[in-house]
DNA sequence: AGTGAAACGGAACTGACTTTCCACTTCCAA
DNA sequence: TTGGAAGTGGAAAGTCAGTTCCGTTTCACT
């Protein structure tokens, strides 16, 4: 409640100019290294990167969750946002594939956000987000699709989050869509057809999948 | 050329009885260590379990790539053994599947297994087996399965070899067997349908694939 | 302009791992 | 049985990334 300039979000006292500069060069920079490299990139490369010294990353965000959260947590809103507007659409078969490529095209090219959503669930007690609020709309498009027969009865919203969170990994230099292919594949096993064989196992509940997620990238918690 | 006591593989100068002993005993430990951990487990870990110190693995295996292959030079080749048993089916498609289904039962319970086949060419000088003579064998197998009608034709052995490196990663302590949902899922959407479109993008070449499967576990080479 | 609080940079510290080293033990051949 | 080479265990040294600390600088308010 005291002024204006510089005050970034949450704490009542705004920050010195400097200070505020450096914030918004150390996100800006943070956004790309944790691109690159994931969330466990290392404050000094930030540092080295964004031309100023490891102490004031630190000074800045002495609990790393804080620095992701406040790069992360519109990232997944717009996810969140895509899902709900591919929900939207009246042919639910068609806006499961418009929310999956969607959301690869933006994990693919970043290790950062392909992480938080991997997350995106008591992690310490930030972006409880994404899953919860991405699960129910999910499960709602694949009834849908199912009930509309455009796809096979035995799949559940687990299983496409899973094959998400895989597909997300494909990628190469040479080749940085090569992800598409997979897609692509993926939804042609994913079609209803008088022949098929059910799926054996059960789909993974829940927390099996956050579980199978965090291994996919050694990422713990 | 000289005697027949602990001389264990490669050099001519056989080894004590309890440097023997303890050979056998790091291979036994590390075998278990590296299925947990992967091949980066620490040699310490190691040495911890099989209860010597950490010196005495070092002096036996100064190379870790030295131990990897003694540890993974017939794992590998048991795994090129099924793709033969698999190539003499007569029914192409059928091999293929119990070739993907038995190579996946190894991998996905040895972390280090998996790592190994994911490298398999030029690591160091060593283990320069699997993939140059799986490529060829899935090929072969692919061809076949396409030909007889069974397989869709706009997919390539590249293609298999990338969803094999990403199902061996499908496990969870509470469904060990989880990949093979996906497996069959896979599968399905492998098969020749009429009404399929033609899958987007070239299959990763040789190369490509390979770099893929290094980017999937971290690991480098 | 002057002053004190806030912020800065980067050297120093910390702790986890990896590797080497060496005083002591074990084996084996004479 | 004994001499000495081979082997052993684990402490010490070396690495490396992550974090803290503090002398110096910058800012904002008077």
């Amino acid at each position: 409640m005291i002024s204006e300039i510089g005050a970034t979000d949450e704490a009542a006292r705004p920050l010195r100019a400097d200070a505020a500069r450096n914030r918004a060069l150390i996100l800006e920079t943070a956004a790309e290294v944790f691109a690159e490299h994931g969330l466990d990139a290392g404050y000094d490369e930030i540092a080295r990167r964004a031309g100023i010294g490891v102490g004031t990353v630190y000074r800045r965000f002495p609990e790393r969750s804080e620095l992701v959260r406040a790069l992360f947590e519109t990232r997944v809103e717009e996810i969140v946002a895509i899902a709900e507007e591919a929900e939207s659409n009246e042919d639910a078969w068609a806006g499961l594939a418009y929310f999956l490529e969607k959301a690869l095209e933006r994990q693919v090219v970043d290790r950062g956000l392909k992480e938080v959503m991997a997350s995106t669930i008591q992690d310490g007690e930030h972006l409880s987000i994404g899953r919860e609020r991405l699960g129910p709309i999910i499960e709602g498009m694949v009834a849908r699709a199912q009930a509309a027969g455009a796809m096979r009865s035995d799949v559940e919203s687990t299983d496409l989050g899973v094959q998400l969170m895989l597909m997300s990994s494909i990628s190469t230099p040479a080749q940085p869509d090569l992800w598409r292919r997979y897609l692509a594949l993926f939804l042609d096993g994913l079609r209803a057809r008088p022949d098929l064989s059910p799926l054996p196992l059960l789909a993974p509940a829940d927390e099996a999948m956050h579980a199978l997620m965090c291994n996919l990238r050694g990422r713990e918690i």
